[in-house]
RNA sequence: GCCGGGUUAGCUCAGUUGGCAGAGCACUUCUCUUGUAAAGAAGAUGUCGUCGGUUCGAUUCCGACACCCGGCUCCA
């Protein structure tokens, strides 16, 4: 029989005899990869392990390793969980289930009269498990497009896709995939899949949720499922322990525990009352950034939380974003709504008086409370709020200064944001959408190269988001990754060619014309609130001890001690430092316990032998107790630690 | 806004197949006076989210609303 040859990625060759699968590649490789083996690529394209290989081909054997191999399983499992809960409820029908970061879904939509709720989910699974333990073979087939919508003719929602020419699951006009398995369970599909579910063991179901078909709000609304799914057993467990460490840092839970703020319910939804402690680390965050703007070059301001509606007509808001304003106020003469944004006030300010090219920039901060009416649905904790105060700044500028304003902003945003320890940015430049834009192209490019021209000089790497512009001007948006990994946006540098020309804002330049100056819109915290979740959870509570709302608690040891305890407290408050004290009511390992459960940064001892020396207990977050510590020494160490923000 | 789930003491949660509800922690008082993550005893604590309906009787069943959770959609 004549052989073929096949090169592999490492760019060996391996013969093999002709009619040779994949699968037979890898075992021909070693048992091990045989048996990891989930799928193949054959000259760049992915395939099924039986694909019958053609001489001279590249091939390369995927596993569960690549992130294509995780892609390939967790597309198999949603079809096994399609498979059982067809199987588990009769008159159900199914729409897509794709793979997706960690895991997959499957929408469906129930008979009548039945919903899927989270108690069902253990049943579907075992089913699943039975599906899987059966270990049965995933097999490849095509029909014309006739043919698929009879054997789908009892789902609608497939029929739909086969309809579709252009839908990603069909591989052809002409010819419609589809992947077979068990006793006739079918889906469409483009494929590849495992060999067979037996690859399918280590996943999980972890939700249900509903979804409209095809992502848009019009069309009827679907029950998805969403699971987990991994190659192996370890990485399913970690993945689930990151979701617990995640739960473990949830801001909503923290805030309550740490008593830092509430959501009365009387209040109304996605409104927030600050609590002493909560309210001592919001003061730090913006005195901080207050300092900041101060020695930034930026002047301070002030504006209303209510105006006119004549104001948010002659900015557009009510054209553009009225259903996302609060519903309108009526007064004597006319109607007043909540601000969603403080850009118009600042416009406001800038119109007032002649201004010259001289004069420019001029840089407006406010930390600014906006309301925004929020769908009731998408509010969370304080990641999403109705009430919400911006670290806020209009900066109006002349054509010629914009390139360098720029590049002294992001230098400036970096610094900020590092202070409040992320060390890791993404940034995103988002261009002109043809389709929705005002202002002039030339203006545009110039904009939009002066912003890239910024990240350029200070060599930072963008990813560009082509016509992802808001319509009144490119913007760069910027990301940071917090303790866990996670990608937060923080910060936005927006270009407006919109509102100067709205509000008729001029300069005089040094030919004595009148000019529109560009205006930009930035934020480096975003919300105020927001980013509070957001150091919460990044700190997992324990805020460093610059922020922290007690900075160290001093416990006497007995009674007789507590007159040392409070000098040392009178010295430490002298010094600017948020004490706590703790009377020796209880245990010292009790109080101890419950300081530490509160994660303030310092705990410190007072007894007997302190009382003598003047020294203290050390007992800090994190590390070793130290014992007979000179208060003086311990004061030094702390004032450098929260000069330095460490 | 839409789909699903939920709301019981300050917190975390149990419970009542319809007969005025319970634990742990926290709190208060007393005793203990402690050297680095939970001393002991006693005590107080609830419109069982709100409003309506069914019922002899509703925290429990039904409905509306509010708020929360998981998603979808949306996010200037």
């Amino acid at each position: 029989m004549a052989n073929i040859s096949v090169s592999l990625p490492d760019g060996t060759q391996r013969e093999l005899k002709q009619g040779a699968t994949a699968a037979d590649l890898a075992l021909d490789i070693g048992a091990g990869l045989a048996k990891a083996a989930l799928i193949a690529e054959v000259n760049g394209e992915e395939a099924d392990l039986n694909k019958v290989l053609p001489d001279g081909a590249a091939v390369s054997i995927v596993t569960g390793d690549s992130d294509k191999g995780l892609e390939t399983l967790r597309h198999s499992t949603a079809h096994v969980l399609a498979q059982a809960v067809l199987e588990l409820y009769p008159g159900a029908t199914f729409a897509i289930g794709p793979p997706i970061e960690h895991g997959f879904y499957y929408d469906f939509a129930m008979p009548e009269d039945e919903t899927l709720t989270e108690e069902n989910l253990e049943g579907i699974e075992e089913k699943m498990r039975e599906i899987i333990t059966a270990d049965q073979a995933f097999i490849r087939g095509e029909v014309s497009a006739n043919e698929a919508l009879e054997i789908f003719s009892d789902h609608p929602f497939k029929c739909e896709i086969i309809k579709v020419a252009d839908s990603s699951e069909v591989q052809t006009p002409d010819a419609i995939s589809f992947y077979r398995n068990g006793d006739g369970f079918i889906d469409l599909c483009r494929g590849p899949h495992v060999p067979s579910t037996g690859k399918l063991q280590h996943f999980k179901l972890m939700n249900v949720a509903g979804a409209y078909w095809r992502g848009n709000e019009k069309n009827p609304m679907l029950q998805r499922i969403y699971g987990t799914a991994w190659a192996s057993k370890k990485q399913l467990k970690d993945h689930l322990f990151r979701l617990e460490e995640a739960a473990r840092r949830d801001h909503r839970k923290l805030a309550n525990e740490l008593d830092l703020l509430s959501f009365p319910d009387e209040l109304g939804g996605g409104l927030a009352v600050w609590h002493p402690k909560g309210s001592q680390v919001r003061k730090l965050m913006e005195d901080f950034s207050r300092q900041r703007h101060e020695d930034g070059g930026y002047e301070f301001v002030y504006s209303p939380h209510i105006a006119n509606a004549e104001l948010f007509r002659t900015s557009g808001h009510l054209d553009f974003y009225a259903e996302g304003m609060y519903p309108p106020m009526e007064m004597d003469n006319g109607e007043y709504y909540l601000k969603p944004m403080n850009c118009p006030m600042h416009c406001l300010i800038y119109r007032t008086g002649t201004k010259s090219y001289r004069d420019l920039p001029i840089r407006l901060f406010e930390l600014g409370t906006v309301y925004r009416y929020e769908r009731a649905g998408t509010l969370h904790g304080l990641m999403r709020i109705r009430g919400f105060t911006q670290d806020d700044a209009h900066i109006f500028t002349t054509e010629e200064g914009l390139a360098e304003e720029i590049a002294g902003l992001l230098e400036f945003v970096i610094s900020v944001l590092e202070a409040f320890g992320f060390n890791e940015f993404t940034f995103n430049l988002s261009t002109r959408d043809p389709q929705k834009s005002v202002g002039d192209v030339q203006m545009w490019d110039l904009a939009t190269s002066a912003l890239e021209e910024a990240l350029d000089k200070h060599g930072l790497l963008f990813d560009r988001k082509e016509g992802d512009a808001a319509f009144y001007g490119p913007k760069i948006d910027i990301d940071v990754s917090d303790a866990i990994g996670r990608s937060w946006q923080l910060s936005t540098i927006q270009l407006d060619f919109n509102l100067p020309e709205r509000f008729s804002l001029r300069y005089i330049n040094s030919s004595g014309e009148r000019k529109r100056p560009v205006m930009i819109h930035r934020a480096l915290m975003g919300s105020i609130e927001r980013l509070f979740g957001i150091l919460l959870e990044h700190y997992a509570g324990a805020f460093p001890t610059w922020l922290a709302p007690i900075q160290v608690a001093v416990l006497p040891v007995a009674n007789e001690h507590e007159k040392y305890a409070k000098d040392v407290i009178g010295k430490l408050e002298a010094e600017g430092i948020r004490c706590e004290f703790l009377r020796a009511d209880n245990p010292l390992g009790k109080r101890i316990r419950d300081v530490k459960t509160q994660k303030v940064p310092y705990v410190l001892v007072a007894g007997g032998d302190d009382t003598a020396n003047g020294t203290v207990g050390v007992n800090p977050r994190g590390s070793e107790v130290e014992r007979d510590v000179p208060l003086s020494e311990f004061i030094g160490r702390l004032r450098t630690e929260v000069e330095e923000r460490l």
